[in-house]
DNA sequence: CGCCTTCTTGATTTTTTTCAACACGAGTGG
DNA sequence: CCACTCGTGTTGAAAAAAATCAAGAAGGCG
C-alpha cells in the first residue's frame, strides 16, 4: 500500500466515529490511486470486516472505503447503530417523530445484516415477513421466468427499501442478492402494521415509498421501452448517476455495482451490445471507462444520446 | 337490427337488475352477430347510455353490452350503485367488513364519474387527490417522456385501481385515459389515510394493492424484456386472456380494447411490427383477428411463443 | 503458472425499423 | 345516395440495428 493512500484511508476511518453529528463527506476519487499497487490485507473498519477479498488494487480499495463513508455517518456496516444514529433515517422514517417514537422503531429493527458479494438477502416464493433498508453496497432483484432464467428488475442502493413485492400473496415475488457488500435493516413488516396504525406518519410514510417503487418500476419500464440500445444504456448511467449524487457522491465518477450481464439483462441486451456502446461512448469521449470505474465527461451528449427520438 | 341481436340483448338488459344475487353471467360472442348489420340508435341500459356511437355494427354493440353485462351485477355505469351492491367489491374491499363499515366506506365513494372514450382522467402533474377503481371499460395510463412523446405505462381493467403513483409527490406521474365507455369509482385518499387507521383490514389492503401494483409493473418489465416482438406480443395476448378470465368473460375471445398504435407504444414496437406478428399468427391459426376481436385457437402456441428462448 | 470468469472485438445473420403505398370503414357534405 | 377525407390497419422493399457465433484479451485466484 503506497502511504499516499494509506494516509488518506486513515484519515477516513478517523474520521468514521459513531457520532449522529460527522460531517457528510463529499470525496472525489484522485488519480493517484492505482491499479498496479495491490493490498493483500484484510480491511477492518471499527473491527467489522468490509472487504473479504485476498488481493484488491489500491484504487478498488479506496473506491470501496468511501463508497462506505460517504454514505453513512458511522461505522458503515456497524449491526449496533441506531437508527437516531443513522444518516439514512431522513430516507428510511418519516421526518417529526419524537425520541421515543424513534427509540420504538430502533426497538423494532434489531436486526441488521452483513451480506458479502453473491449473499441472497431472499429467494423467490420465500415467505414474506420483513422489508429491508439498504444501509450500504448494492442490492439486485431479480424474477426468475417460467423457463429458469433470471430478469433482473432493478438495482438498490443505500436508503432504498426491498421486498414490498412481497406482501400481496405472503411470498416475495422477487430475489434479492448482493453485488457487493451489503449492509440492511431488516423490518418486520407485521409491527411495521401496527406501528402504522398507530403512528399516521408512519402509515402514510409507507404508502409514500411504495408510491416511490410503483413510479421507479414505471420509469425503468420507460428505459426499456427505448428501443435504441445506446439511448437505453444513456439513460440508465443518468439514472445511476442522479443516484449516486443523491448520496453524495460524485455525479461524474463512481463504479458501477453490477457486471456487464447484470447490465445487459436487466436493459433487455446482450452482453455484446452493451460492450459495443460502451466502447462507442468512450470513443466519442463522452465517458471514460476503466473496468467498472466510469467517469462521465460529457454529461450533456448523454442526456441528448438517453432522450433520443425511438419511436 | 337483427330480430336475433335484438332478443339476446333484450335478455341481457332484462337480466340486469340493481340486485347483489343476480348470477354472474359467462358469455359467449355468437358467430351469428354480424359487422354488416349497422345500430344506428342511442343504447341505453337502465337509462344510462352506454353507447354515443352514431353508427355502431350489431357485432361491436353486442360484444359492449356483454362486455358491461358481465363485469357487474348491477347496470353497468350506474353511477347510484353501493359498494354493498357492487360486484367488484371482493377486488375493490377487504373481506370481513360489517355493514356499517361497508357504509362508512360507501359515503366515502359519492362521485363515480362516467368517462366517454379518450376523456382523460387525470392528468400528470395534476394535483393527486383520488385513487379510482374502474368499474367497467378500460383505462390506459401514460408518461410523458422530456421530448412530449407519450409512453404507455399500462392498460387497466375492471377492479384494477390506478392514481397511486401519485402518493409519492402529491401528484400524479401518469395520465388515465379512457379507451372506451368508462365507469370509476372516485375515492379520496386523505380520506382513506384516516379510516385506514381505524380499520387494519383497510389498511392491509392498500398495502396489497400497492404490492400488487408494483408486482404487475414488474411483470410489465419481464414482457419488455424478451426482445423478440413475437414474444413480446404473445406473452401479451395471454396476460389479457387472463385478465378477460378472472372477470367471467371468455379467455379465449374477446376484443382489444386497444388500438394497434396504443399496443405498440406499450410494448416497444412500432405499429407495422405490431401487425405483422399478428399477420403471422393468423397465418399460423394461433389466433383469428378481425379488427379488434380476438379468438384464440391455440392457446399452447401462444404460450410457447411467449416462452421463446430470447436471452 | 494455468484455469476461470468477465469483458472486448469482429464477421455474419436475424430481426426490426423506416419509408412508402394502399385498403377499408366511418363520418361528412354535396 | 355517392364521392371525399380521415383515422386505422396492412403489406412490401430497403435500411438499420441488434443478436448470434466465434475468437481472443485481461485480471482474479488457486
Amino acid at each position: 500500500m503506497t502511504p499516499e493512500i494509506k494516509r488518506i484511508m486513515v484519515k477516513l476511518v478517523a474520521s468514521a466515529s459513531c457520532s449522529p453529528n460527522a460531517s457528510r463527506h463529499k470525496i472525489e476519487l484522485p488519480a493517484k490511486a492505482s491499479n498496479a499497487n495491490v493490498v493483500k490485507e484484510k480491511v477492518l473498519m471499527n473491527g467489522v470486516c468490509i472487504k473479504q477479498l485476498k488481493a484488491i488494487s489500491e484504487k478498488r480499495l479506496y473506491h470501496t472505503i468511501f463508497h462506505h463513508m460517504s454514505t453513512e455517518s458511522a461505522c458503515p456496516h456497524n449491526p449496533t447503530i441506531s437508527c437516531n444514529d443513522c444518516r439514512l433515517s431522513s430516507l428510511c422514517l418519516p421526518l417529526g417523530f419524537t425520541r421515543s417514537e424513534l427509540t420504538e422503531i430502533d426497538e423494532m429493527i434489531k436486526q441488521r445484516p452483513l451480506l458479502q458479494k453473491g449473499d441472497v438477502l431472499y429467494r423467490t416464493s420465500d415467505l414474506f415477513e420483513h422489508i429491508y433498508v439498504i444501509r450500504s453496497g448494492c442490492i439486485k432483484t431479480a424474477i426468475l421466468t417460467p423457463q429458469g432464467e433470471e430478469k433482473i428488475t432493478g438495482f438498490y442502493l443505500p436508503g432504498d427499501i426491498i421486498g414490498m413485492d412481497g406482501i400481496d400473496n405472503e411470498h416475495y415475488s422477487n430475489s434479492a442478492t448482493a453485488l457487493d457488500t451489503t449492509s440492511v435493516c431488516k423490518i418486520p413488516f407485521d409491527q411495521i402494521e401496527v406501528l402504522a396504525t398507530q403512528l399516521p406518519s408512519l402509515q402514510r410514510h409507507m404508502f409514500t415509498i411504495m408510491s416511490r417503487e410503483i413510479v421507479s418500476d414505471q420509469q425503468t419500464m420507460l428505459i426499456l421501452n427505448k428501443n435504441k440500445a445506446e439511448a437505453r444504456i444513456c439513460a440508465f448511467l443518468i439514472s445511476l448517476s442522479n443516484r449516486f449524487q443523491r448520496q453524495n457522491l460524485s455525479a461524474t465518477r463512481w463504479t458501477l455495482p453490477m457486471s456487464r450481464g447484470d447490465l445487459a439483462n436487466y436493459l433487455g441486451l446482450t452482453i455484446e451490445s452493451v460492450s459495443r456502446v460502451f466502447t462507442k461512448l468512450r470513443n466519442l469521449q463522452v465517458i471514460s471507462i476503466d473496468k467498472r470505474d466510469i467517469t462521465i465527461n460529457n454529461i450533456d451528449h448523454l442526456q441528448a444520446a438517453a432522450n433520443m427520438q425511438d419511436m
